[in-house]
RNA sequence: GGGACUGUGGGGUAGCUUGGUCCAUCCUUCGGGGUUCGGGACUCCGAGACGCCAGUUCAAAUCUGGCCAGUCCCA
């Protein structure tokens, strides 16, 4: 949706010199919209020229008095985004206008035409002169992004694109191009990934992408609850194929024949690997970056263990890695236990990751399931036990996905555009010259010595040293989420102390003899503000529920208590207008007593807390 | 699966109702020059688009048909 603009066209008559009137038709007329108009034309009449506006009314009464038209843009061209448009009668030989600097340009070049400023640039039509005003007041700073907080989905949008993570231009729904900004992060990303799952005796493997439909098709819950978004490949250059081939879009079907040539004893066993690839799926719903795709960045553990209580102490590990990762990206969650008919096609049960990110919604960052037997007996992954006998393996997976990336942008990202914890910034920290005509070379020496100090220490630091004034950069570099910015100018230079500014604004002074330790210690600092902040919000992200009633128009995710059963289940997911998430396998962020009866039917027998919000 | 809507430079848009005033406007972007540079500079010069294919017409961004792509709503 944007901000809100309007247009109104306000048409006036009246040759240059007479008084133009402006109203509205009663039940279309936005007072609002025309005190903005008149302030506009207001601006024109303090740059001395000769056009006079009144309000004659609202009701029309008189509009046949030079005004003409007072509408809502939708009307007419059903575009929406435009900004309000006036539309002033003049004389061609005395143009109303006011200078450039009168209308403020919107962010990122959305909306406003804002041709107000020469007489050339104004466009005549029918012999009328037409101005636009921007939506916003002039002299106001710069359009900002939609507000996070009511308008999520578009404020998230609208940084993903100015942080400039994504091209989403590429002409396949779903399917991102990673820029060289945006790859940087993913690979930081997937580093943190890598380091903790390596950390518990994971190895990285790769499996083909395409899967015989012959294999895909053995584990029955799990086709059923992927066949309808699957990519078929069923042609090889002219010929169609016998087998046709499934593009994975998750691999278990094209691991688990593997699994059963490699398992073969108890000595085989854990069998834990992992890999980073893509995978694909046909989503029906809108596609988001990073959120929803349909190729998907993903990591994926799969593990077989010797038996049941094996595979938990392997889930159990999976939650405990996932903690040092979430720790890296300063992400709160909550891991909660998906109710049955939520849970992974296939799975014993699903333990997932979730995410709030305000109003009610939560995000998934990732899952871990326990298969027990479910895809060990269809696919024949058996071992011979110390005893002799043939057991079948106990498996879990572990999933996560780009969607990290999007719940770092989602839960860090403010009214400025996204922040990066250090962990994953794709630059750490930039450096930005400060020039000036009286401060010679210095400053770009100082600079460039400290970007290259920085870069023999390890840490990303970028120097921009373009020509736009720094201001700008700043800007820019803020939108992009960078921890940490560093500016030198002639003081700068002359101390050799360079100015910091991390991304929440703390300010401060570095040596650049101890650079890289000063850095370090500001990138630490910052990371503990940005937890600090995302622990803050996430508190507050929830909150109980006693009754049904009560979960309608949930602002917050809901605590509520549950007696287990699917019919309350649905009950609850109805009055929240969302889903039952399920119950919390950590603790709550604040201690809850004993649940009490069920919101839905009352039972007191069995119930447990259960979360229950608005997915993304 | 059903319905509605929308396609104009790299991004955002105007023009379409009533075909010609449009080798298509403005902002932004990009290339070049100059003045600048401590929180989104100014200025000059230049570059860049009517989704595709047909049809109607003296004339099509505009009207008609088909196709392609996308968005939203409902199942």
């Amino acid at each position: 949706m944007g901000p809100r603009e309007h247009l109104v066209e306000l048409v006036g008559d009246p040759p240059v010199g007479q008084d133009a009137d402006l109203a509205g038709p009663g039940e279309r007329a936005d007072l609002a919209l025309l005190a903005r108009a008149l302030q506009f034309v207001e601006q024109i009449d303090r740059r001395e020229e000769r056009v006079r506006v009144g309000v004659l009314g609202v009701d029309g009464a008189e509009t046949d008095r030079g005004v003409q038209d007072v509408r809502p843009s939708d009307d007419r061209t059903g575009h929406r985004g435009l900004p309000a448009e006036v539309v002033v009668s003049v004389d061609r030989h005395d143009q109303a206008h006011g200078p450039r600097s009168m209308v403020p340009r919107e962010h990122n070049g959305s909306g406003a035409p804002a041709n107000a400023d020469t007489p050339d640039g104004a466009r005549r039509s029918r012999g009328r002169t037409r101005y636009y005003v921007p939506d916003a007041p002039f002299g106001a700073p710069m359009a900002e992004l939609p507000d996070k907080r009511t308008a999520f989905m578009d404020w998230y949008l609208a940084v993903v694109e100015a942080s400039q993570l994504t091209d989403k231009r590429y002409p396949v729904k779903g399917m991102n191009v990673w820029t060289p900004y945006g790859f940087r992060a993913r690979r930081q990303l997937d580093a943190v990934l890598v380091r903790e799952i390596e950390a518990t005796g994971s190895a990285a493997v790769e499996f083909p992408a395409l899967i015989p439909s012959t294999e895909f098709a053995k584990e029955r819950e799990h086709i059923k609850g992927f066949d309808a978004q699957v990519y078929w490949v069923t042609k090889g250059g002219l010929t169609d194929l016998d087998i046709p081939l499934v593009l994975r879009p998750t691999s278990e079907t094209a691991m688990y024949p593997i699994f059963a040539v490699w398992v073969r004893s108890h000595r085989d066993l854990p069998l834990n690997v992992y890999q980073i690839v893509n995978t694909f799926r046909y989503e029906t719903k809108t596609t988001r970056p990073f959120i929803r795709v349909r190729e998907i960045h993903f990591f994926e553990e799969h593990t077989c263990q010797a038996n049941e209580a094996h595979a938990t102490e392997r889930v159990r590990s999976n939650l405990a890695a996932f903690r040092r990762m979430a720790e890296a990206f300063a992400l709160p969650y909550l891991p909660i236990r998906r109710p049955e008919w939520d849970k992974f096609p296939g799975a014993f049960y699903s333990v997932a990751l979730d995410a709030p990110v305000g109003e009610a919604r939560t995000l998934q960052l990732g899952s871990i399931h326990h298969y027990r037997e479910n895809f060990s007996r269809p696919y024949g992954i058996r071992y011979e036990a110390p005893d002799g006998s043939q057991q079948y393996v106990h498996q879990t997976t572990f999933g996560l996905s780009e969607r990290l990336l999007g719940a770092i942008v989602a839960v860090h990202g403010d009214a400025k555009g996204a922040v990066f914890p250090s962990a994953v910034a794709p630059y750490q920290v930039v450096v930005i010259p400060i020039p000036g005509s009286e401060a010679g070379e210095g400053p770009l020496r100082t600079a460039t010595e400290a970007t290259e100090r920085l870069h023999r220490h390890g840490l990303r630091a970028h120097l921009d040293g373009g020509d736009e004034r720094p201001g700008a950069k700043y800007y820019r570099w803020e939108t992009a989420g960078v921890p940490l910015r560093l500016e030198v100018g002639r003081r700068e230079a002359d101390s050799r102390s360079l100015t910091s500014v991390d991304r929440l604004g703390t300010k401060g002074r570095v040596a650049l003899d101890r650079l890289e330790h000063e850095v370090a210690e500001r990138l630490a600092e910052f990371d503990r503000a940005l937890r600090a902040r995302a622990d803050a919000a996430f508190a507050a992200a929830f909150s109980t529920a006693t009754s049904l009633a009560e979960l309608a128009g949930s602002t917050t995710v809901r605590i509520v208590a549950w007696c287990g059963s699917e019919e309350c289940g649905h009950r609850i997911e109805t009055a929240i207008d969302g889903a039952l998430l399920g119950t919390p396998e950590e603790p709550l962020p604040t201690p809850l007593g004993d649940p009490g009866p069920c919101v839905a039917c009352g039972a007191t027998n069995g119930s447990r807390w259960a979360v229950a919000g608005r997915p993304l």
